[in-house]
DNA sequence: TATAATCTTGCATACCTATGCAAGACTAAA
DNA sequence: TTTAGTCTTGCATAGGTATGCAAGATTATA
């Protein structure tokens, strides 16, 4: 057996090697000068021994971790972000990033949160479908730490954001509501206090005031079972709703299973239901949802590469974009004629 | 504005409270001595110039990196897998361990991740719905890091492991076809070469065996589509299945949408469906699914305290128990008369 | 063969914190 | 006031790696 307890460190290796450690250390950072030989036999017996440099004592001297901190909330009640977690943290290994990962709940304030990743170092932060602190983002920008925020902004902060044009999303639903005949559109909101959700609705109120319809609202906050009952109070009343407009996919399901099992209406002839995200269930042949997509690629893609360029100019200014998502025509809403 | 760029240290604390780095360093380790008033004062100054300890150094110095490593996979393509990511990595936080996390695909070769996870010194490794070689199992046994794997097995090494008893889950639902008396039972297998697939395979193929029937097969890789697929070529024959048990949830969602909206058949009546997993979509309305319950919370809350126990006590030998889930009777099979 | 130019290597130090040890400060008891 | 005992604190070092600098080794050039 190999001795156990004591970690095998690069001195180690320099003494069988009978080199120093400066030149073992050499011989694992790829840019450094060793002669080709001296690399391949410290490589061997490194490999022999099971020697591998320490992270930690690494980046203690460069001053980099490559760590990046993701913190996200709803994984489990929106199918949405395990998607978008599972792209962020395999785009960030690809940019040789390791990732520290934080599930919150909504309501937990990323004030114990933070701290925790500037301890660890990492090298930057990115923040999905959570808000921070104003403090929190200035406490970031001392330790000079970039963060950047995923379908969330804070107007003031000097954070980069990537966000999906929700208004311009709300603005497209109300459209094809209208041109499709509707006369009494509901809203089901996310969660209220969230900028999505108040941005989607904002977007399809102001096409709607633009046409002289009032709107019927309700609260879903999100989530399935919410979204269930909330349908039928919209469409169990003396003037029923017929378009319902959901602030996200997971509760125009929920409209959709209420409206047709336990309403018995026919979808979309009785009512249109239209969702937001483009989860893969949407696309299902009992769900068949018409649906604004997020161009999740898109904003994951700019919002690492965003973190990695600022990881390595700090200077650089953040980015602020916001990417346009389509409407998705399926079968839950009329279309014009 | 504060001094950028060089990071704040425990010498500038000293320095400002006229005090000793050593007791700085005490002051922030809760059962170091140190005076009440002497703490007091440091803290107030680490506060005021936003001074934190550096995690790294900590680390290097300790040999706890208080760090743990998650692998999982399949966080897309089955919703039970966020759920489990997301308890583990809140029961982690709890026991103070910070998450370092991959996702892979399921054909990802684990041995370029560990290597990673061993460099950055995590305490422990937690391994889900993927499975490691034994050459990997043995270089984490020779680094001392112990490792718990979550819904897997590995017969011959020292790892830990946390299994839902797959066998006994296939055993029931043949029970529950057979007493109900189904006549052409079917399995619908998750990908071929995972040990989940295979034991529920196993189970149901017993019962089923003993009480001289014989079932049809098909492949459904865990998602939805091939689900569908195979359900379409198990009912649209000579002689269709009556009963058709799915490796797991999101599968049997999609053989319900197959059955009823493409071949227009009667769930249960013309076909019974179960499932395995009792993610929350299976208590939809819509889907109503009958199916065997993993009990996560047991499988969670036991192998994350196996990996602290083990972590705080290398000598411990590690653990590997099978945790048996319920049957939850729903709509979407018969039941006996 | 002699000289200049380029490669390799080792030395020494820095990164930041935790902790054993011993000395100094203080309290309580006599 | 003296002595013994308990608290606090500082000193010095360790943990494992990366890197500037200068010296030694090698190659190319004349």
């Amino acid at each position: 057996m190999i001795k156990k307890k004591t970690k095998i460190t690069s001195i180690e290796v320099a003494d069988l090697a009978g080199v120093s450690q400066s030149t073992v250390s050499r011989s694992f950072s790829p840019s450094s000068p060793v002669a080709k030989k001296t690399r391949e036999k410290v490589k061997k017996i490194a490999d022999m021994i099971g020697y591998q440099p320490n992270a930690m004592a690494r980046s203690l001297i460069t001053q980099k971790s490559n760590m990046v901190g993701i913190v996200i909330s709803n994984v489990t009640t929106n199918p949405f972000y395990p998607e978008v977690l599972d792209l962020l943290s395999r785009k960030f290994q690809e940019y040789g990033q390791k990732v520290m990962l934080f599930s919150v709940h909504r309501d937990q304030n990323l004030d114990d949160i933070l701290p925790q990743l500037l301890e660890y170092q990492v090298d930057g932060i990115l923040i999905t479908a959570t808000t921070l602190s104003s403090e929190m983002a200035f406490e970031c920008e001392r330790w000079g730490t970039p963060v950047t925020l995923f379908n969330r902004y804070i107007p003031g902060s000097n954070a980069s954001w990537f966000c999906c044009d929700n208004i311009a999303g709300g603005r497209k639903v109300a459209q094809l509501f209208l041109d499709s005949g509707h006369k009494r559109p509901a809203y089901i909101a996310g969660v209220e206090d969230t900028s999505t959700s108040i941005d989607r609705e904002r977007g399809f109120l102001q096409i709607m005031d633009n046409n002289g319809l009032k709107i019927l609202r309700e609260v879903g906050n999100y989530n399935y079972n919410d979204a269930y009952s909330a349908a039928v109070r919209l469409v169990d009343c003396s003037e029923p709703a017929d378009a319902i407009f959901c602030a996200n996919d997971i509760m125009a399901i929920g409209v959709l299973d209420a409206v047709r099992s336990k309403m018995d209406m026919k979808v979309p002839d009785d009512v249109s239901i239209i969702g937001f995200d483009d989860i893969p269930m949407a696309s299902w042949p009992s769900f068949n949802l018409t649906t604004v997509r997020q161009p999740v690629n898109q904003m994951v893609d700019g919002s690492v590469k965003d973190l990695i360029s600022r990881i390595n100019k700090p200077e650089k200014p953040p980015n602020q974009k916001v990417i346009t998502g389509e409407l998705v025509y399926r079968g839950s809403a009329r279309i014009p004629k």
